[in-house]
DNA sequence: CTTTCATATGAACATCTGTTCATATATTAT
DNA sequence: ATAATATATGAACAGATGTTCATATGAAAG
C-alpha cells in the first residue's frame, strides 16, 4: 500500500462505520473460497457442463457433442469442476459417466438465472 | 471442432440422451451472461467489496482502508460492479458513497457462503 | 496381444484480468 | 483563483485462464 494514502485514510474515512463493518466480516479466507468458488462458475462452458448435468447423467462424448465443444476441452473442464466438488463421476467400462456433485449448484445457478432473466 | 471427432460423436454418444437434454438447454445468450455474472463474483476484491457493503453504505475511501486494497484498484472494481447492475451509488459533496444495488446480490453470496461452510 | 475407442493429461499459446502508476476531474475550503 | 481532497480513468505490465495439439492411459473387441 503507498504512502500517499496515509494522508486520505486518517481524513474522509467514516471510522466508526468502519471499525462495525470490519467486525462483521467473514475471515479473509473464507472469502478467498467464496470468490474461488464462484471462478468456477464464471466460464460459459462450465456453466453449461453444469446445466447439462441438471436434466441428466452424461459421458464426457455426450457432453462434448450437445454443446459443440471438443472432447479435450470438456476434459479439462470436469477435471476443474470434479476436483472442485461440483460434479463426481461413475465409470462404466469406456466411458466415464458425470453428474451434479450435490444440490448447492442447483440453488446457486438457480440465484444466479434469476438475476440474469430480469 | 476436429474431423476426428466425428468418429466418436456417432459411436459412443447416448443420443436419446443428448436430445432430451439439448431440448431442456437454456439459450447459448443466456448462458453466457449467467457466466458473465458468476466472473463479477469470482475475485476476491469484488466479493470483499460487495461483502462490506452487507453492512453499510461506504464511500471508496472508507472501503479502501477497510480492505487495505489502494483506492485505484477499489475505484476500478466499484465501477465493475456499477457498470453490472450489483452496486448503486450516492454523490455527496467529495464522497461517493457506494451501496448494495438488489438483494439478489445477498441471496447469490449467501448461497455461495453456504457451499463453502462445509 | 494388438487394435480400437473413450477419456485424460501436459505443454504451448493467445487472451483476458487485475493491479499499479500517472494523471484527470470535480468539489470544497482558503 | 488556488490549493487540497476524493474519486475516476487510461495505459502498461504481470499473472492467470482456457483452448488446442500431441500424446498417454485404460478398457473392450477382434
Amino acid at each position: 500500500m503507498p504512502e500517499d494514502l496515509e494522508r486520505c485514510e486518517f481524513q474522509c474515512v467514516h471510522q466508526d462505520t468502519v471499525n462495525k463493518v470490519l467486525s462483521l466480516l467473514p475471515p479473509d479466507e473464507t472469502l478467498f473460497d467464496l470468490a474461488e468458488l464462484f471462478k468456477i462458475f464464471g466460464d460459459s462452458t462450465r456453466i453449461k457442463i453444469l446445466y447439462t448435468l441438471f436434466e441428466a447423467e452424461l459421458c464426457v462424448c455426450d457432453i462434448s457433442q450437445l454443446l459443440g465443444v471438443s472432447q479435450t476441452a470438456v476434459s479439462h473442464q470436469l477435471r476443474i469442476l470434479k476436483a472442485n466438488k461440483l460434479v463426481k463421476s461413475r465409470k462404466d467400462g469406456k466411458n466415464v459417466f458425470y453428474s451434479l456433485a450435490d444440490s448447492h449448484v442447483r440453488l446457486i445457478i438457480g440465484q444466479g438465472m434469476e438475476h440474469v432473466e430480469e
